[in-house]
DNA sequence: TTATTACATGAGCATATTCTCATATTACCG
DNA sequence: CGGTAATATGAGAATATGCTCATGTAATAA
């Protein structure tokens, strides 16, 4: 009935653009992209990422904040030992499948 | 035979990181995903993409270059008009992949 | 040629991002 | 309890980002 109104369609409601803009600024930055990249398959504590990655501790747990505000990867207490993995299985496959075309 | 060797494997490579790094920064903002989308299905002049999406003809113009630089973009003169299309199938469908996953 | 339309570009500002340094906090061990 | 190892957090500086304003360029029409 009212097809008029569906002119501007195809637009992105502002929730949409936001989740979708923040995705991807998640997965745009080195560090984060190298974390990720490392936890894709198995779990790390924060020191095993810092000496992996070669980064400063507060560099790594910053960037682990930030992903784990986005519930872009999880963690589990062992002792004074935080494990981290990751928790989004669409997302990493964005990563991935960026990381394969990057590679040509 | 050399596994050992591949204790730091798995980690990227530093033209890989900045490749994706800069595709996923494309797409972190949400005017350039505004833009992307709208040319998602068919080309459109500057000035449409303008009042399309209720946007200043500078912040285009700036946006869309950026675009291009990248080549997520291309373009063709008719005139004084420039018509924008998207121009590359894998950036675009990681785009269309996000959004869909943000919709549910 | 001049005027007009459509688009591009440069400078500058406001804000956001990322790292580093120093300092908490938390759990464990003796 | 104090000491230590592992991680988290806050503040600050350096840089990057995105927009706006003004102006430049390019093609066309008169």
């Amino acid at each position: 009935m009212e097809e008029e109104v569906q002119t501007i369609s195809h637009e992105l409601d502002e929730e949409t653009l936001f989740v979708v803009s923040q995705t991807f600024k998640a997965l745009s930055d080195p560090t984060r992209i190298r974390i990720l990249n490392l936890l894709c398959c198995k779990e790390h504590s924060v020191n095993e990422i810092t000496e992996a990655l070669n980064l400063g501790q507060s560099t790594v747990s910053h960037q682990l904040r930030f992903l784990k505000n986005l519930r872009l990867v999880k963690f589990r207490r062992e002792g004074t030992t935080m494990y981290y993995s990751s928790d989004d299985i669409h997302v990493m496959n964005l990563l991935h499948q960026a990381i394969d075309h990057a590679k040509h």
